[in-house]
DNA sequence: CGCCCATTTGACAAAGATCAATTACGGTGG
DNA sequence: CCACCGTAATTGATCTTTGTCAAATGGGCG
């Protein structure tokens, strides 16, 4: 695990097997990871990008507050929750990331990482060492712009997260974060109304600054009214209408 | 305004003395705006970067919700608030920002602004168009790397925010918000224990996530414990000691 | 099969919101 | 220059939401 294999990529186009495994070019998350409309030589550049990746196991960190910062990582399987804490020990969740989200673009301004990602499944990450990207940024302007668009993504993203702590009730909030979540299975493929939670009431709860209690409470307040139907992990989405109603704010999910 | 005058920057170095009022090399921002350690050339470069500022009167937006995304804006003066909202009104001011900050990376992800920012104070800011920084990032990698720095810087930002705003109670918010800003003055050359308040309760309340009554009873809490002493939008900080103790968070700042 | 942890649910307490009244301030016009 | 007006801020009384503490139930994993 520190000495990672390295991966034999050429300049030259013979494509061995190890590149081909690697290669984000035949990757089935290239739509979440990587600009459209990218010429054939831009591909083999972006290729190089990614030449490790890592496997983390469930309950493992990814990264801790105060690492060195190097690389960016884009998941590829499993699921993450990254959090901050207060010097008390008390902490909070700030986001859970699934296949195709990026983590560590916190640690781009001081060199060092001020939050921690912890693996919720068993999971594996593309590595993309900064240096690197930076470098193929500047040779190929679509990389370039599309990783600023994933960094302005992350900041839209936190906004919405601010609104949500900051003018939402407890409904709200819950019902947000069902809609989010089932948007965003939907757009890697999956079911939107039927889900298996990776996350316990708890993190859901200090993902949504409510109690674990009040999470529970509002999960059987919407399975009453035929909103939902919860059973522990297991969450179908019977009224998405009327979700939708309860958490008035955030449009842009 | 529609048709802004094109400055007459040239190759040559040749310093006109339009030329000069905008360059960001005699900025007296450019320690906040500037990588450290450019050559001189590096620097002729970025200083083509802004050829247009801005004057945006109290009262008046620089973006709103929705506008078309072109350009970056750094603060040169004044003083701003940020917000997002609810489809349903209520909104969310999510920063403040002053000299030195930047505004408006949110709307690089879909080339839509998502949030809307307002001038609370007669201010000044710096156009930064989208499409120039990041052809001059290409040719200079500081500025590039200082650009990632940014909105890495953002990111950070935003997430102790979400700490604030999930695991807080009024006291410490209040409190980490005093502090905060004090820095931030003091970053800027000015007393950080002296400062006039440039928003109202309400804005702080929103900021911050509580009621403005709420802002207002905490504040003659924190004067009645001889932590502050506060006359309306005037504060001054007795005993940043004290202060740090009851924001038990964010060490960070 | 049994233990441990997650979840649910209830009773009560507390923080902060809401409603309301009063005071202070800053800008404007006489 | 001063009085007046409207907005901002303070403060009090009460109510609501959510947190806290506690107990019971249920599932998953070894």
């Amino acid at each position: 695990m520190n000495t990672p294999p390295k991966a034999s990529v050429e300049k030259s186009s013979v494509i061995n097997a190890e590149h081909l495994k690697l290669a984000c070019s035949s990757c089935n998350l290239r739509e979440l990871c990587l600009p459209m409309g990218l010429t054939q030589e831009d591909i083999v550049k972006i290729d190089e990008l990614i030449q490790i990746r890592k496997t983390i196991k469930k309950g493992e960190s990814l990264i801790r507050q105060g690492d060195l910062f190097h690389s960016i990582y884009a998941v590829r399987l499993g699921f993450f929750k990254t959090m901050v804490n207060t010097d008390d020990g008390r902490d909070q969740i700030t986001g859970f990331q699934m296949s195709g989200d990026v983590i560590g673009l916190d640690g781009i301004q001081t060199d060092f990482h001020t939050c921690e990602a912890l693996a919720i499944e068993d999971s594996e990450v593309c590595v993309m060492p900064m240096e690197r990207l930076e470098e193929i940024s500047r040779d190929v302007p679509a990389l370039q712009h599309h990783f600023h668009k994933i960094m302005s993504r992350e900041i839209v993203r936190e906004n919405e997260q601010i609104l949500l702590l900051g003018s939402m009730r407890s409904e709200e909030r819950l019902a947000s974060f069902l809609l989010n979540l089932s948007n965003r299975l939907k757009s890697r493929g999956f079911s939107q109304s039927e889900m298996i939670l990776r996350m316990t009431r708890e993190e859901i709860g200090s993902y949504l600054g409510l109690k674990l209690e009040t999470v529970s409470r509002t999960f059987s307040k919407f399975a009453e009214e035929g909103l939902i139907r919860v059973q522990q992990k297991a969450v179908i989405l019977l009224d998405t209408k009327g979700l939708s109603l309860k958490a008035k704010a955030s449009p842009l999910d």
